[in-house]
DNA sequence: ATGTCTTTGTGAACGCGTGCACAAAGATGG
DNA sequence: CCATCTTTGTGCACGCGTTCACAAAGACAT
């Protein structure tokens, strides 16, 4: 039975909607590439073709975060991308460990996205004995049972899991009983953690099921219309990423 | 689901919201172990507590599939298993390409989460001439030349993006004009499709970037309990782990 | 058969996110 | 300084998704 907390505390000020937050890191994506190019000033309108979103919504978007733009002119691109950093939490450094140096705990290690943006790879947590001091990306893997010195050691508070699916769940909880309270997913499991520890989720099989339902459908349609309607081309419900599309692909857990 | 076709009698599975869509992979993932330990029937509080959502919206999900529940004693676990395979399309086999063979391209190569449920890799596709022959997960990697040939043998229409993001809309048009319809991306970059493509995408750098923010949020509002608000009971509203329901506002300027 | 007990299926209310449309704000030119 | 033009910021309405709460449906015991 689940405790009723329904308790809000609508605090009104500074709530930013989760689904703007989300975009935040779309935005900033599409400013830093402006910014690269030297680009001063950018509208609503320009910003919004690049992140692939409506400009309305971008607008909306920003208004939360507080009035940074001049009518008649647009968004100061340079302004935008440090309140953006800043709001994001990107301003300061975010030691992460990875756990399970597999193909992919291998791949997110090497993946460069991590640390241009305020990421650290602080550790390489593996449990097989084996992989212990192998240089993995120029970081040499630990074994799991120094997990615990090397969350406190380095006040890592965010995780990635990248074990087999049957071991996630007990490295969650060591995670969590470290000190870390944000974990980011990729065994195919549910995982349980207490309150106030965040997880985000990312499963590469679910995704593809996904994609095979639309696609499915597709098919069916295309059947369907062969035999009924008149050329399904450019229908206008085909489930394409803009319309509904920003589901991101992770869900919360 | 811009067009308002809400004309069309139609049986059922005309209209599973998306948000359901992408909950029945889980829901499956959940029923398949059951199977294994050979429970014959599961209650939707059991099951939902397995696949870690609410338990109406578990039935309301279900609901859009069908009756396939027998109220006073739960679902067919087995009948479940085919029902929600078959919504999704896992029944026939979809063979998939994967193009850019790095590191992330190797692992989403050797991920077994793959093959396991009706996705086959038809093809590992790199640029690099000097990756081409070379296996990978026991597939030899064949040169982007080859791109359009062996979507077309393989009557592929789902591909997977793991090239740099410079490359990726490239890639993304050829892989559309050969046929494919369905792209899974994870290049970070925004991809323009044409009308009847299905993108989705999955970016780690925006996932823990997601994760910074509410990570920040965290520091913050604890920083400023112990300033001013006198400990709450327990502490009734920090996180959330649940549904990507909780966002307490607060944030400081 | 009848009553009781369990669990489903769903109507209805609610809240969040999206997109429209427009007034306000500021730039720019005369 | 005034007029005009551009673009932001936002009030509002709408639709989707979530959750509650309960009647209907079936199992099971007597």
């Amino acid at each position: 039975m689940a405790t009723g907390r329904t308790h809000r505390p609508a605090t009104r000020s500074r709530g930013i909607p989760e689904a703007t937050v989300a975009r935040l890191p779309l935005y900033l994506r599409a400013l830093t590439a402006l910014s690269e190019r030297s680009v001063p000033t950018v509208s609503s309108e320009e910003l919004a073709a690049a992140a692939g979103v409506n400009s309305a919504k971008l607008r909306k978007d920003f208004s939360y975060l507080g009035s940074y733009g001049t009518r008649g002119v647009g968004y100061d691109v340079e302004y935008l991308v440090y309140q953006i950093s800043r709001e994001l939490g990107l301003t300061q450094d975010w030691p992460v460990v990875i756990v399970g140096i597999g193909n992919l705990g291998a791949a997110l290690a090497n993946y460069g996205g991590f640390a241009s943006r305020g990421f650290r790879v602080a550790a390489l947590i593996d449990a097989d004995p084996n992989m212990a001091g192998k240089p993995v990306a120029g970081i040499p893997v630990q074994h799991t049972d120094e997990l615990e010195r090397i969350i406190q050691d380095n006040g890592v508070s965010i995780g990635v899991i990248a074990t087999p699916a049957g071991a996630a769940q007990q490295v969650c909880d060591r995670l969590v009983a470290a000190g870390v309270t944000s974990i980011l997913n990729f065994a195919p499991t549910v995982l349980s953690v207490p309150d106030g520890v965040d997880v985000r989720k990312v499963d590469l099989s679910i995704e593809l099921q996904i994609l095979a339902f639309h696609e499915q459908r597709k098919a069916g349609e295309e059947a369907a219309g062969e035999a009924a309607v008149p050329a399904a081309a450019g229908r206008g419900d085909s489930a394409d990423q803009g319309p509904d599309g920003d589901v991101p692909a992770v869900m919360p857990a």
